[in-house]
DNA sequence: ATGCGTGCAAACGATTTGCAGCCGG
DNA sequence: CCGGCTGCAAATCGTTTGCACGCAT
């Protein structure tokens, strides 16, 4: 009953390009990306396009320190978090049951009600270290 | 060696604005706020000294949802979360060691280094509960 | 055929920046 | 007096939206 989406090739598109990675990408890079090759698409579609992927839980949606929405593929639905590498986006999928509870716990404690949390780590991947390390 | 700022009055407004409250606000409505009590300063202003105040770690910004920056002078300059009403932005600085260690392991069993964590806590405080249960 | 989907360009909202004048030290 | 500070408006930036046309169903 939500699934009313025709499948365009645009669409097939920005879903290939997020398929193709499990790294965060922002609206503009995954735009610029179909450019590249060759799968032009507008990028107002490819914000459309993110957007209905995201409200259908299709994407997760995360947002940059300065704003920036980044979008990724992720291999399951449930309620999770992420570890991302600053510098290229890779991104491993976490979970904490210990962190669940506890921010329940807090937020009760302080008389809060529906409880919400936002939680992301972020670091330098192994492959970026490398890499920086080899430049400099 | 850092505080070479001079204190002009708009500076101290922005300043007595933050330090009068310990809801998380916009630039925008703390501009809005000033305009109303009078002590009116131009917007570029409130971010050119909130920009100022958080490079000293004098105020705590966050994200909302929808990349929205809010601000909010701190009691603590140490480490710390919160748990944010998402009505009416008060806030209450809380800590989570278990969370803190938490968060470095996960990272580095992952292989990454240079572990920062985002975590915040969103929740509807008991005002605000108080509130919405009479209006609706 | 029908209307959802698309592209493009204009519109937007938050934040930043250039510049001429102001004022704190 | 002097350089940092301010206000204003123009400029950025990411994202959204209006509109006429195209294509999936």
């Amino acid at each position: 009953m939500n699934q009313q989406l025709r499948m365009t090739k645009q669409r097939a598109a920005v879903a290939g390009a997020l398929d193709a990675t499990d790294e965060f990408r922002s609206a503009q890079q995954l735009h610029e990306l179909l450019r590249d090759r060759g799968d032009a698409v507008g990028l107002a579609t490819v914000y459309r396009t993110l957007q209905a992927l995201a409200a259908g839980g299709e994407v997760d949606v995360l947002r940059t320190d300065d704003g920036e929405a980044l979008y990724r593929r992720c291999a399951r639905t449930e309620h999770h978090h992420h570890l991302v590498c600053r510098s290229c986006g890779h991104a491993v999928e976490i979970d904490g049951p210990t962190v669940e509870s506890w921010a329940v716990r807090v937020g009760a404690s302080q008389g809060f009600s529906d409880i919400e949390h936002t939680i992301e780590l972020w670091g330098t991947c192994a492959d970026c270290r490398a890499a920086a390390a080899h430049s400099g």
